[in-house]
RNA sequence: GGCAGGUUGCCCGAGCGGCCAAUGGGAACGGACUGUAAAUCCGUCGCGAAAGCUUCGAAGGUUCGAAUCCUUCACCUGCCA
């Protein structure tokens, strides 16, 4: 395996390196062989998210060097929970976590190759966490802890005033005990991990130079946040999941689709595999001409590759070139309507004599969450049948509505569809 | 164990016997403008077509009437043991 003497540089070009150890010692490591390298994932749901998604791709960035990834699953740091600012966490079933351990590894494991020279390999932290003794905990890693340095952390300094436990308090020691095990029996010499993991990969380091006197590296990949700096997080529905079940490939697509425009180059940069010279093209062309959103477009494209694949990404792009091209639906065959809007998603109705109403629905597609909403959006001017905008809240769809004798397109707002398959 | 304070809609946070479905902010949603962008402006934001119904940690109680008063319970915070 031949290692790439630029990665470090590319990484930093990418914007992926938010704090690091010493970048110089760091650099050497990565010039000098094939690194050992880990990132840990917490299951806390039971899919991995956007936020996940930039240390995925930035250990596939590692191997693709050369480097040689370990992808933790926490089993048992899932099982004690990361202190955060919103407060304390509430502890899941070990069923539960065993579950959604197996989810979190099914979704790592198509990113990494598993193969060759440097072949990626999973681990678990419950495997050397469950079985340890309290006593060995406190006196081997407990020790090397000054609760003085530990109250100085910012997450830590933050819940003091509406209390934290002493559960999540020592979560850092966990996650220490992690990087200390593998670098001992793998000789894994690197974490990373996202901006808010920093204090915990420290820990790592810290302990490592304390207990062994081993020195390793870390470096943290900055938070993904709006223009405005706030979270991404409620698109229509709840957060950027991975799992194609908990967030369709269509609005998983058009969340990328829709960045604004100051993110573009940020999230390429990030999120896909285009080299230097494409990203700045497209740079380019959005300064140029913003409004053709190329940076966009190309975005939404690879990362859906990525994640959910050649094929399904292709049936998107037609569903929404046929749901947002502006043109007559009544004008689209039937097949190719149906295939869009089986992307959007589609609600069956039985065939009678009388529709139901556009109010129901609304509610039945998932478009209003109550008959009260849906009336609301009508009265607003949200609601489009067939990009038909309803004027008439009592409004039944009769068979002259069907598109192709049996479909249906129902629109709230600018961008939200869903069809109605009567049948 | 004692004392004090707290628990309100997605989040923060007012309300402290009737005018409270509950001020305000944020988020979210719809419209206008655009480029399926941002910013801005306007509107909406418990359920119900309405009458009305169900909400303010839980369960009881006082009252013509309670988010607001009383009792018990649960949880949180602080101070003292």
């Amino acid at each position: 395996m031949t290692i790439d003497p630029t990665l470090l540089d590319d990484l930093e070009w990418r914007g992926l390196i938010a704090h690091s150890t010493d970048l110089d010692a760091l650099r050497e490591a990565l010039t000098e062989g094939s690194v050992r390298f880990y990132v840990g994932f917490d299951p806390t749901a039971p899919s991995l998210h956007l936020g996940n998604l930039v240390q995925i791709l930035t250990a596939r960035r590692l191997q693709n060097a050369g480097h040689t990834p370990y992808a933790l699953v926490g089993g048992a740091t899932g099982m004690i929970g990361d202190p955060r600012d919103s407060g304390e966490r509430a502890l899941n079933s070990l069923d539960t976590v065993k579950d959604w351990v197996e989810r979190v590894r099914r979704q790592i494991e198509p990113f990494l190759d598993f193969e060759g020279e440097n072949a990626a390999t999973m681990v678990n932290n419950y495997d050397w966490t469950a079985s340890l003794s309290t006593i060995d905990f406190l006196r081997e890693i407990g020790k090397h802890f000054p609760v003085n340095r530990m109250l100085a952390r910012d997450v830590v300094k933050s819940r003091l005033e509406a209390g934290i436990s002493y559960t999540e308090f020592s979560y850092v020691l966990l996650q220490s005990m992690d990087f200390l095990n593998l670098y001992r029996d793998h000789g894994v010499t690197l974490q990373f991990g996202g901006s808010d993991q920093w204090g915990n990969l420290t820990g790592g380091v810290e302990l490592i130079r304390r207990s062994d006197a081993g020195k390793v590296h870390a470096f943290a990949t900055p938070l993904i946040t709006k223009a405005d700096g706030t979270k991404y997080g409620k698109t229509e529905g709840g957060a950027l999941w991975l799992d194609p079940e908990m967030m369709s490939p269509y609005a998983f697509y058009q969340f990328w689709l829709n960045v604004e425009d100051e993110k573009v180059g940020e999230l390429l940069r990030i999120f896909t595999f285009l080299s230097r010279a494409e990203i700045e093209e497209l740079d380019a062309q959005m300064a140029e001409k913003p409004f053709l959103r190329a940076g966009q477009k190309a975005l939404a494209e690879h990362v859906t590759t990525l994640v959910h694949g050649a094929e399904e990404t292709e049936r998107i792009k037609a569903a929404s070139a046929a749901l947002f091209g502006g043109g007559d639906l009544m004008g689209l065959s039937p097949d190719t309507l149906g295939a869009a809007l089986r992307e959007a998603g589609v609600t069956q109705v039985e065939r009678a004599d009388v529709l139901p109403t556009v109010v129901d629905l609304l509610v039945e597609t998932g478009l209003s969450k109550s008959r009260g909403d849906a009336r609301r959006t009508i009265g607003e001017g949200g609601a489009y049948l067939n990009n038909v905008r309803v004027e008439d809240v009592d409004l039944v769809p009769t068979t002259e509505d069907l598109i192709g004798g049996s479909w249906m397109v129902l629109r709230r707002g600018k961008k939200n569809f869903a069809g109605v398959e009567v049948r």
